[in-house]
DNA sequence: CCGATTTGACCTAA
DNA sequence: TTAGGTCAAATCGG
């Protein structure tokens, strides 16, 4: 096969003006967002288990996904703020790192960052935290790759921002599953932060074909995670019925927050590996 | 038709 | 040499 042109353009090319002013405005919302959050979760520990027929568990958990969510938008704005582009030299991590993100606990709560080298030696910083709900930071994410790894029964799943060619933002995103809790965790591994300036907002859909921005249903996983080597039998397929999963919960959470305390329908099935479905 | 995803080959740091 | 990361043609799907 004669594919793989020369590497024409790889445009270090000069980062975009400065985004605007709305993002004040965002981040006092995630913030408000993020205290909810916190407050639900307060409100969901009073709440007797049996009144939630054993789910409560799995409400907290969604709720503090979601807290884990706004806390990565917030943390991205926050960021951005500081240091508009280019995460390197000057760095950084001092200021606009993970203290800045509203402290989630238990699981999915631990945050790093770390400074690293590129590949040709340009310094960055990378941010790498756990959390069940790895679509769901506001961002429009395009996967440009997958791999097994080595010694892990998942792969590693590589996102580019949608918006690295017409504005030219260099944020990646690698998304690995951890393990089969169900929900199951993921490690996301943010570099370069958003240079883009599109974290969604009102009506992400209207962008006609501009790439629609994700947004709490929706995401651009892969569905092959759970396929990898060691022998769990996991189940590979390209369509069964749909297995709730990852997206669900987001889903149930955001029913949750319309009707708070009546937790509908969540069906709790197949506490396997997450294929993604319904992701799409 | 066009944008997004898949997937195997290629690149490169370790 | 190898594993991880990236590229881009092929394919999918709205």
């Amino acid at each position: 096969m004669a594919r793989r042109l020369p590497k024409s353009e790889r445009s270090p090319s000069p980062p975009p003006p400065p985004p605007g002013d709305q993002r004040d405005a965002a981040i006092q919302e995630l913030s408000k967002g993020s205290e909810l959050a916190t407050q639900l979760m307060a409100q969901l520990e009073l709440i007797p288990e049996r009144e939630l027929d054993g789910r409560r568990d799995d409400a907290l958990a969604n709720v503090r996904s979601l807290s884990m969510s706004l806390s990565s938008s917030l943390y991205a704005l926050r960021s951005e703020r500081r240091e508009h582009y280019y995460c390197g030299s000057s760095s950084s991590s001092g200021g606009a790192g993970p203290a800045a993100v509203t402290s989630v606990s238990g699981a999915g709560g631990a945050r790093k960052t770390k400074r690293r080298r590129g590949k040709h030696g340009e310094e960055l910083i990378e941010t790498v935290f756990i959390t069940t709900t790895p679509e769901n930071d506001g961002f429009h994410w395009r996967k440009y790759g997958e791999k097994n790894i080595l010694n892990s029964e998942f792969r590693k799943l590589y996102y580019r921002c949608g918006y690295s060619d017409e504005r030219k933002c260099q944020a990646k995103k690698y998304v690995q599953q951890e393990n089969n809790k169900h929900p199951p965790e993921f490690r996301v591994t943010l570099t370069n932060e958003h240079t883009c300036n599109t974290v969604f907002q009102d009506q992400p859909s209207s962008s006609s074909t501009n790439s629609q921005v994700l947004d709490f249903t929706k995401a651009s996983i892969s569905s092959s995670l759970m396929d990898s080597h060691v022998g769990t039998p996991i189940l590979k397929e390209e369509e069964e019925e749909e297995v709730p999963s990852i997206d669900e919960s987001t889903r149930i959470m955001s029913t949750i927050m319309r009707n708070y305390g009546s937790y509908g329908d969540y069906d709790e099935s197949s506490p396997q590996p997450w294929n993604g479905a319904g992701w799409k």
